[in-house]
DNA sequence: TATTCATATGAATTATAATTCATTTGATAG
DNA sequence: CTATCAAATGAATTATAATTCATATGAATA
């Protein structure tokens, strides 16, 4: 791991560690959809989608294409594939209870 | 993406999203050490990194393995540098200012 | 079994981030 | 050019998480 890449990395999964915008992530992944769209998809308020979206963007997690007056938001399929993947594996081979420990406290 | 998946993925990133945890992390890529020896390499206290360790452990990110009165931990080589290889790739591709943005206000 | 070293824990404080609501900007159509 | 729809922004509030400090537990040794 290069130096430095320790901030790159807190940015980054900070970035991902919200639940609102891992949901987006997860809808986006489907297809591309507008802010509205997606407001309507997760039941939330447009401006939290908004709010949402601009970090996401600025990492190039999501991509963005105006049509309009709409935003057409697409998921960065390469980055957050990999990631998802990733979260997947280590589940099935290190949460043996089945995401049971995220009840618990801490 | 496996329906509750999202939950997973909050707990899993919202873990890493920590600079104590990433440095941490980082350094037990290298080696094994103990909680006084992470202390003293990140000059840390020791109760903060114990503090840490604790959700990287129970999320399976480390491994502890009990010496007399001493922890040895150990990361889990695997998951974390999948993990580190795709923020590195993700970064060299779509962080073209090579984390000048870090830098800026959100 | 008292002492020391290593680690873990609890609880209070402090810092950071998420959410909401009101408002603004921008684009298109009437 | 003004009304409407879509999205973005700002600022205040609310919620979460990190850090610190004091203390407790647990293992080894004199």
């Amino acid at each position: 791991m290069k130096k430095g890449l320790t901030e790159i990395c807190y940015k980054f999964f900070n970035n991902l560690a919200n639940p609102t915008r891992l949901a987006t992530l997860e809808k986006l992944m489907e297809k591309p959809m507008s802010v509205t769209e997606l407001a309507a998809a997760l039941g939330q308020e447009q401006s939290m989608i908004s709010h949402n979206l601009k970090p996401l963007l600025k990492c190039n997690f999501v991509f963005i294409e105006k049509q309009g007056k709409k935003s057409i938001y697409s998921a960065n399929q390469e980055t957050i594939g990999t990631l998802f993947k990733a979260v997947e594996v280590h589940a099935e081979k290190y949460c043996p209870t089945g995401g049971k420990c995220l009840k618990e406290a801490n």
